[in-house]
DNA sequence: AATTGACACGAAACGGGTTTCACAACGTAC
DNA sequence: GTACGTTGTGAAACCCGTTTCGTGTCAATT
């Protein structure tokens, strides 16, 4: 295959004028362009990008470090990522973790070998200390609030859209729920602040029994459901922790004929196929967000909105709830 | 940022001997290699990688060409290559397409600019003359038939399964069946084989009014619903291109109050949720085999199974059917 | 006629590794 | 004592571009 400087010879010219024709920078004749046109094509060149980003010192490649590549979550939010890179002609690599520290560790490394121009974090298992300790390799954003750590951060307002759930959810007398999370609340921002706002609104902490924990799929929505109404014969309601896990949750429950209600999040196409309230954490924005953050050369933190949308049992259940305070009212 | 020279200053030896360290290749003095060693922690030094396979000739990493990152059947095509590239050592990077063909030729650039090692194409739009053009820049593998190009290929006998779906429907005389498809059958094998099959079946062209184009999502399946019962009030069957399609289908036709069955591909949770019969495609073998192909160096052309799930109305259909039988026969 | 600036081009340094080749020191076999 | 093999190391070539810097030409200005 021909290098430069074949060019340069078949032309008739010096391999810096090659160059300076190929990126239109600098003076060059018409007559001169037009020998070194004919040579490149000629010899089918082509200009090899690894010597380009050796010399440039830059790849134009970005990481996206997501725990599970056909998580719908993370597949929204490397979805919009991936269009803002198209936009500014970055590639986009998307690392796999299934949250193995390691894993994670391997993908920093990258920004050490000048591999990549930048890393946004989707999700982690590793501590923000150990991240920050790589920001000095390249530019890093996280996907969720990193605090008082350096590290530039956009999240979503998560923790009012948990309480609204649960205040609404008392509002309708529903005491019995069930929750599940994907990971020990130790280490899951999301479990955290939803076992949280449970105990915000109801004065109390949730009951451990009524806690479903490592549930990530379809079929854990299933066991989770079953779980619930075994541990709670009177389940009220299930606070799943993502739209795919509801869906299961919810096939599970009118199976066994409970008609507790279901809310998801992520607002996935299922959670419509199957008519029941999701939370929408504003992934397409926290995406866009996050690759324009990757390129300031300042700390920033920045918050997205996040809102809980109204489908089935719940929704009717409210409307009944008015239509009798109306009633009550007008009597 | 160290490189490798300051390294060899600081312990005193070549470069060449740093290297050497590094890759653990040739003679090296068990003394050296410790300060060696000692020189490149003092200096927190990385090799650099773009370097590296500037030198190397290779960059260890392959494409996926793919036209929707978020789309479950290309969804599970990647994750089975990008686990068999995990495994040895290779770097996935997704190429997305919108089946836009001079995206698809960009990416193919990428081989001529040495920036892949190899390239995976899951669907394209491209004709395959256009892609075979490309072979020797670098290797790459089609997960469709290629047929008689000069283009590697794993591929799936979706035909046969097709045959098996409208072959189940006649015995069950099912014939009115609308049919929903991706793309125009003139680019689309899958469409094509689809509307084929029903002509070898039926002993008939399917009727135009019958066939659903452009369906590529959930809405696109209730649309696609509407449009066929509009069409065709006795409707009784729809075969989708896909299980997104094919659940909003069900739904649709529940909200009509239409009993007609509806039959999807790919075998995602989605389908066992809302209970109906789908073809699985053999997508995690197929994956696996792509990514495998890549580095033979010779011309491959191979098949890999795939299969009709019986479930919902179709399999209920089918046992009262036998049953009817059994009883007509014990008469 | 002398100076100046725009235009055009090439030599060479540079980015940061890997690998070949030459050479030296040493031990062992004959 | 000679020949040869093993071990260990460094200089330099190489991979393939980009960019700096210096030189030369030519037309316009003073």
């Amino acid at each position: 295959m021909a290098n430069i400087q074949d060019v340069a010879k078949l032309a008739g010219h010096s391999v810096s004028t090659v160059s300076r024709t190929l990126n239109n920078s600098g003076y060059i004749a018409a007559k001169t362009r037009q020998e070194v046109m004919t040579a490149i094509r000629a010899l089918d060149y082509h200009r090899n990008g690894i010597a380009r980003a050796l010399s440039l010192g830059k790849t134009n490649q970005i990481g996206i470090v997501v725990p599970y590549i056909n998580h719908p979550y993370f597949q929204k939010l490397t979805d919009a990522i991936t269009e803002m890179a198209f936009y500014q002609d970055y590639q986009v690599t998307l690392l796999a973790t299934n949250y193995v520290p390691e894993q994670e560790l391997h993908y920093l490394d990258l920004l050490k070998h000048h591999l990549l121009d930048g890393l946004i974090f989707t999700s982690r298992s590793l501590p923000f200390e150990e991240i920050a300790r790589f920001k000095d390799y390249g530019p890093i954003v996280c996907c969720e609030d990193t605090f008082d750590f350096p590290i530039t951060s956009v999240f979503t307002n998560r923790s009012e859209s948990f309480l609204d759930v649960f205040r609404r959810l008392k509002r309708l007398n529903l005491t019995h729920i069930g929750v599940t999370v994907s990971r020990n609340e130790r280490v899951s921002q999301s479990a955290q602040a939803m076992i949280k706002a449970y105990a915000m609104v109801f004065g109390q902490a949730l009951e451990d029994k009524m806690i479903f924990r490592e549930s990530k799929n379809t079929f854990d929505g299933l066991t989770a459901a079953r779980t619930f109404v075994k541990n709670e014969p009177q389940l009220q309601a299930i606070f799943a922790n993502g739209d795919e896990i509801a869906a299961g949750a919810l096939r599970q429950l009118q199976q066994l004929g409970s008609s507790a209600l279901v809310i998801g999040q992520e607002n996935l196409p299922v959670s419509f196929l199957m008519d029941y309230s999701t939370i929408d954490h504003g992934l397409i924005e926290m995406g866009q967000t996050a690759f324009g953050l990757l390129f300031k050369n300042h700390l920033v933190k920045q918050q997205v909105a996040s809102k809980l949308i109204m489908r089935g049992t719940l929704q009717l259940l409210e409307s009944q709830r008015i239509n009798q305070n109306r009633v009550l009212c007008s009597d």
